[in-house]
DNA sequence: TAGCTCAGTTGGTTAGAGCAGCTGACTCTT
DNA sequence: AAGAGTCAGCTGCTCTAACCAACTGAGCTA
């Protein structure tokens, strides 16, 4: 029955074709139109805001979500992580489900990046080379972000784009939670650059190839150069 | 606090290294450990659900949940319909996504298939090509999506196996849903060999057209032959 | 006019009661 | 003794009612 009442909120969404952002009738107002208690009302909300698709404003209202595919990340990132403390290679999946999607993606993306797109890249390289010789520690996550994000822009996909985003965001949550990666900054620009060149050139295959050892190099960082069948003996011995 | 008392309950799943199906406490026990009242505690673990993190069962108790991507699919179908009811063309966005990543895929998949998975494949599109002959409407939906699920299962990575299944079920539920579409079962059919023929040969520019084709056949029966930006030009004259 | 205050609206939290589904042990029948 | 039916108990589900907390905007004050 509260999956029901669940339905029946996002009918009404679908059948009033309310946009992102609009506002939702108050819970008194839920009650009354779906017949059920403040309670179910709420609990209904609970959910459909962790999918992303309402959003809840103490003491303003309720609106349709963003609909964005945040709301996906932090399932696939507990996944991820609860997945590793019990010894499993998930964040390497999870990788690895990254390194498909874009070396896939990267082939078509040859040559067809526009103009603007580019100059950005390059302004993004530019910053990373900026952070790499810098005292900070190294690029940030931030402009690497958005280097993936500039890059995939091009695709005219806006869903697509999302979706990468929030692997990369997964991706990176976890990381940082789990496990300490040493960076090598200088490796990491150069990387960035040669994907950007082979993408400029319109060289698909070249592409594909900087994109492969962009991923290899973070795996070898993730300390996991072996498949995960046999990294656990070492630990044994 | 009610995000505050989602992540305290997480944590208690991660800290315990709970496995999928282990129990977690009951309403009453996690009100006294939270120090919270159980409204709270219902309305976290709400959420939890709707994020495929636990899973309730009424009369019985709560569970941790299978750590799929399911849940996923249910936020990506309705964004979609969301979206098409909006009049934009997100089922589209919807089906170049998975053309994206699957286009990508193939090719690292030719001549790379277990034997095993082979023969399956050979029976699904033998199973095929008999509801295609039969009275019944077409190809079952079910034998499709089992083409697809197991052609990736050599990919040999579980998350993204799963991950193109929840697009493959937020695609067929959305379409389903809205449109009628017109089904071509031989077509269907061939197309299906065509695909498994190209990977078992080892062919990989081969199975990516084989890939690109069959795609761009469901995208001619969704109606949007030709790319968005002047799809509805044709409408106004 | 600028800033403050306060009342009203909205969501957040708590409490207590009773309903509903499931399990497992107990009892009655065969 | 074996089987089926029953019931007590746990579990989650729903409801009611009250109060707390955040935000808005109108009205008051300086």
């Amino acid at each position: 029955m509260a999956r029901d009442i669940q339905e029946r909120i996002k009918k009404l969404i679908i059948d009033s074709r309310l946009p992102s952002g609009a506002s939702l009738p108050t819970e008194p107002e839920l009650m009354e139109r779906l017949g059920v208690s403040r309670n179910s009302v709420r609990e209904a909300l609970k959910a459909l805001q962790a999918m992303g698709i309402v959003e809840i404003r103490h003491g303003f209202g309720t609106y349709v979500g963003p609909m964005s595919v945040a709301p996906m990340i932090e399932g696939l990132a507990f996944r991820t992580v609860a997945g590793h403390y019990r010894g499993e290679d998930s964040l390497l999946q999870l990788l690895e489900l990254r390194e498909a999607v874009e070396t896939g993606l990267i082939a078509r993306l040859a040559g067809r990046v526009p103009e603007a797109d580019l100059a950005e890249l390059d302004a993004l390289v530019a910053r990373m080379e900026a952070e790499a010789a810098g005292a900070e520690g190294g690029v940030r996550a931030e402009t690497d972000r958005a280097f993936h994000a500039t890059l995939y822009r091009g695709l005219g996909n806006l869903l697509l784009g999302e979706v990468l985003e929030a692997f990369w965001d997964a991706f990176h949550k976890v990381r940082t939670d789990l496990v300490d990666v040493p960076q090598d900054p200088k490796v990491t620009c150069r990387q960035h650059r040669e994907i950007l060149e082979a993408v400029r050139s319109g060289d698909a295959l070249r592409a594909e190839q900087a994109i492969r050892e962009h991923f290899g190099n973070i795996r070898t960082r993730l300390g996991t150069p072996v498949p995960a069948e046999h990294s656990h003996r070492s630990y044994d011995r």
